[in-house]
DNA sequence: TTGAAAGCGATACCAC
DNA sequence: GTGGTATCGCTTTCAA
């Protein structure tokens, strides 16, 4: 309960305040020696009292004094996601190496609740944010970059110059989805996806065209845009797989993770099984998708490199020394393949 | 890229920075107006010129003069756990619509990095701590209590008078599964655990014996304890789904989600099915799970509840009103069934 | 190398 | 109801 600040291991050292500051920030040089222009005798006398003292920084007051606060807020858009949360979790570890103390929120897919957030997160004098937006959440992230907060966008794009980013190359996911069953020998392929207009699934849907076309199969191209809320996509996905083996479809590329729980849950219903009747490539994570052996073919986003090239970014642009071309980082997919005979999965590139 | 103070806004409306900041942390009142010590017309005029200067406080600088943060710290054990993402969620949540800011931050099952989390904490003045231990976290806990910060234990015990506690009656899980696979007509039911004695996983085992016993199925008892590591662990199943097949085992208690998978990889081995084969009751949460409909029966934790039980109670212990009774909640899971022909999947009591 | 002193922006206390 | 002002604990000149 006791408050042990500077000034009371300024006293019992026998120094200023200053010192005491000058030592406490002091960062170890690379011969292992306080880099600071204190007596190394003085700043070992320092330090040990802070230690005896208990002494811990109040950083409301540095922060204040400072304007600096050595923190990063995360903000997505659902943090119950595995994606997400596994996105934090990389996150804190790095930036804690860092010394950087990271917050996360989330914002639940509300723009009102974005904006309360990022109005907090400013009044924390984070030096930095890395956000992946939820839709309508332009206005919100304005105000960051209004205020002057470097600001990395993960996931979902947003039009602005003053944003870094960090994406995942979707077209090219879903080019990789279909060579794959193009080496698995298949020909009729065909993709599942929504109508909701959102840019990662309609680069998904082009690369999966493109792939097709490119391989002389543009007559085969059968892309299906069911309704998003999930009753209809139920039935959508189920009436889909119905008709498909009438005209002898092989394989499915599902572009969401609830994609594809809706195509288990119509297999199910329809009493078809998996290598027999059609073929699937996945995306993102699922425990069904290891359920079997060799696991389902699924594509899932590099989330520690994410995790990495953001916070990497983000410090760059904290610094201010980077160009416009190196604010946008694009990501490849990888597709997770194997697991049969002990083999454990891994990645392929298609 | 400005800075608009507490004072902008005081010279701006005319008036002092007492009235500002009065107006600035007035909370509603039940008639819908600002219940604080200031003409009406004036807070008026206030709020207006601080919208209009888009002015925002400082949390620093307010947390450095009152020594209170309006901060909560969350450290769990590994925030990519879907159980603790979901918990994170709902905390962030209920604590938001209370004016609170949360700081998740995830200490990987390391003891170290708990104790670093922890002094953070107390550097950023946070205001009370929900915590779900990692193993070997007893001194780092300490830390915190011992400076007085409030500290709500969830998920895992830890000794100590000082901590609140909202935690499952891992006991009664036990029970309920057992009764549940009771009420299907079984008798012959078999658990398999791990060696390792965390008391969450003691508590389920005895909960199941004790069933057992009470239904004068004492003899039938076969209670499983495996290694821990996910190679044995495998093996050890398929073992013993190997010798009950022999022995006419009618159903397994699987007490986590790991178990529960597996269980299904050991399934798959043997060419085993579910409804046919076997009856399982699983933990937690899974999409394999909701797979079939009927749905896979499981025992989940009440995240939601967890959530605000520990919210409600780290804030009286806040507040300082709290008799030692009040500071532990135990709180009963929940048994998810059902879901076949369009019937969504339920709760139930045994 | 060291120290004195001026704030950072908000709150809390006291006076009016 | 309203206003003046002394802090909170620290960093940061600037001088010594």
């Amino acid at each position: 309960m006791k408050k042990v600040t500077i000034r009371d291991v300024a006293r019992e050292a026998g120094v200023s305040v200053t010192l005491v500051s000058f030592v406490m920030n002091a960062k170890m040089g690379k011969d292992g020696r306080l880099d600071c222009p204190v007596n190394p005798n003085t700043a070992a006398r320092v330090l040990e009292v802070a230690k005896r003292l208990g002494y811990r920084r109040n950083n409301a007051a540095a922060s204040l004094r400072s304007g600096k606060s050595r923190s990063l807020a995360v903000i997505v858009s659902d943090i119950a996601s595995p994606f997400f949360a596994e996105i934090c979790r990389n996150l804190e570890a790095i930036a804690y190496k860092d010394g950087y103390t990271v917050i996360f929120a989330s914002s639940e897919e509300s723009p009102e609740k974005l904006a309360n957030l990022i109005e907090t997160m400013v009044g924390y004098n984070v030096e930095g944010l890395i956000v992946a937006p939820c839709l309508g959440g332009e206005k919100a992230l304005e105000r960051a970059t209004g205020v002057g907060i470097p600001t990395v966008l993960i996931d979902r794009d947003i039009p602005g110059d003053e944003f870094g980013r960090v994406l995942l190359d979707n077209y090219d996911s879903g080019v990789m989805a279909t060579k794959y069953l193009f080496h698995q020998g298949f020909g009729k392929i065909e993709m599942i996806s929504y109508k909701l207009g959102v840019t990662s699934l309609i680069d998904r849907e082009a690369g999966y065209s493109a792939a097709m076309e490119d391989a002389g199969l543009k007559d085969e191209i059968r892309l299906h845009r069911i309704e998003y809320d999930a009753d209809s996509a139920k039935k959508g996905v189920i009436e889909i797989f119905r008709d498909a083996l009438k005209r002898g479809t092989e394989a499915f590329i599902l572009p969401t993770k609830k994609l594809a729980m809706y195509s288990f849950n119509a297999l199910n219903v329809l009493g078809l099984n998996l290598p027999k009747d059609f073929s699937f490539v996945c995306f993102d994570e699922s425990d069904i998708y290891d359920l079997k052996k060799p696991v389902i073919p699924h594509v899932v986003q590099p989330v520690s490199e994410i995790a990495e090239r953001s916070f990497a970014l983000l410090q760059r642009m904290i610094e201010g020394n980077i160009t416009a071309e190196e604010k946008t980082v694009i990501l490849k997919a990888r597709l997770i393949l194997g697991g049969r005979f002990g083999v454990r999965p891994t990645q392929a590139s298609f």
